[in-house]
DNA sequence: AAAAAAGTGAAAAAAATGTTCCATTCAACC
DNA sequence: GGTTGAATGGAACATTTTTTTCACTTTTTT
């Protein structure tokens, strides 16, 4: 019998491709969500995982173990001493001269992205995340324009609308033709831009237009300085880590998915009453949330 | 109502000494044995403590839960937590904000941001950017390619790689000609791939392509499960945080940038006794560094 | 193309776990 | 010393959770 986590884990690994559609998805699960199989009741890991609750119980047998709680064994002994190494090695690293470690690169990059990532939720407003997915949700199509580093937030973000439904456009500028697209911009579309200083001038171009036209803006951008801010609807001001002169995008990135998910879940709510013009895609939103929201309660009251 | 490990603590230690004799020996208990409270039953705890179950029914309600297993609750969320370096910071970053609001959407996601920052900085070592980084440096072109989600890393990347100086090649698949291009790779180039689960199959077909032709291949994935881990000469495990089926990237940009400064350092270190075949560029990133590292401090001790 | 095998999901059955209740004990107070 | 009130332990009860079963579907083999 499997007895360490290591060990079951490579075993979960190895054995994964030969392993039955169901049971496959749950090594996935396993795999990428070892504290919820620590933890959670077989009801709330089925669900979670999308499969019913005997394949968790087929999944522990195939690995040797007597029923899932034997398995379930296996993963609370890991969280149990996981975090006891840690707690370890925090008195340890506190006992050493902390100055001496040389905090590697990763260590101080991570650190800058953690507290660009406070300061964004601490100059960030709910109420403006909620104003831009009201007007992204009633959005004909979405323009999306961003340029060099911002560009990587464009199609993020252009991808990340298009799963959710809406039509989505990205201005990707190819062949030079960024302005000829923007020609595409509908008065009841709405654009969203990204960019920093140095404000690539083919995107103001595109901002500027879209907003003599009339069409709502929302703006990805860094700080008061920022020409695009009296365009905007709704403005985001960010301020990403940087080392070297090279800014980490982590921070807009965490803010990209923000307003995604509560683009989400606008559509979520308006399309509960009307019938979607993709029916498939708001079926698909709507189950997320309703797998999300179960558990919070029981969270909450924790 | 209590609602964090630490309140709790504090609230056990605190009433301890009022309490009845058997509520005193739960409580003694429960302060130096989290880790049963967290895990076991209710009877095994009992056993443990050598009190009967009902006193630990009893004593939960003294503090105001529900029952146990609400109690229960809160000593598990701490397992999970602890075994981060910035539980302590995450926490604070609760109880900062009027805990009466119900963690805004942008507070969950910076904290979920934060853990899997955290645990990108301990499942990363130092060694591997070192050797990603020698691998890109000395490529004749870096070639990069993502799809979908990871497009946008690889876009950034491209980018931010083209910046240093070295010639760089996204495979962007436009016109869906990603595997011709895919033809260009030289056997004394390098291939950075990004890919994470579902695996665009292009991608894994261009990975694959490059593989045979023994390219050194520089891998950004998502788990021990990934088709990738075998064709990598370097492989980087993301984690990143997941919100109602939408991914961040904000961990995998943090992991992207600090490749980006490496391979930057390595440039530089390597550039300075032999004359760079572009000088103006890799000046440009001298200056960058000379420019960055003097206010460096400030911005770590903020 | 039919039969067998393996895989799957829903729901019933079984087990375990948590909770409540009440008789008993202990200690303080009249 | 008896009475009252809180504290206690254990057993009955209710609930949740796990496991098994079985009808059904899909895949593979003959």
């Amino acid at each position: 019998m499997t007895t360490s986590y290591d060990l079951l884990k490579a075993e979960i690994a190895a054995r994964c491709p030969s392993l039955s559609p169901r049971l496959r998805q749950v090594a996935e699960f396993a795999l990428t969500h070892p504290d919820d199989m620590a933890l959670e009741t077989i009801a709330v890991i089925a669900e979670r995982a999308k499969v019913p609750p005997s394949s968790l119980i087929r999944f522990a047998n195939a690995f040797g173990f007597d029923g899932f709680s034997a398995m379930q064994r296996v993963f609370r002994r890991q969280l149990v001493e996981r975090s006891s190494d840690y707690a370890a090695r925090i008195r340890a690293l506190r006992q050493s001269d902390a100055a001496a470690s040389p905090a590697s690169l990763l260590d101080r990059l991570v650190e800058a992205g953690i507290r660009s990532l406070d300061q964004l939720r601490h100059s960030t407003r709910p109420e403006q995340l909620e104003r831009a997915a009201a007007l992204l949700a009633r959005a004909e199509v979405i323009h999306v324009v961003g340029q060099r580093r911002a560009f990587a937030v464009a199609s993020y973000l252009s991808y990340a609308f298009g799963q959710l439904g809406p039509r989505t456009h990205l201005l990707d500028g190819i062949g030079g033709t960024t302005l000829q697209q923007a020609n595409f911009i509908g008065e009841r579309d709405v654009l969203v831009v990204i960019s920093f200083a140095p404000y690539a001038p083919e995107t103001l171009a595109v901002a500027h237009r879209a907003g003599e036209r009339g069409v709502p803006i929302v703006v990805l951008t860094d700080g008061p300085l920022s020409p695009l801010l009296p365009l905007a609807e709704v403005a985001f001001e960010l301020q990403d880590a940087e080392l070297q002169g090279f800014r980490s995008l982590s921070t807009t990135m965490c803010l990209a998915l923000a307003l995604v998910v509560q683009l989400g879940q606008k559509l979520g709510e308006d399309g509960k009453g009307r019938r979607s013009s993709r029916p498939a895609r708001r079926a698909r939103v709507e189950a997320r949330r309703a797998e999300t929201e179960a558990p919070e309660p029981a969270d909450a009251a924790g």
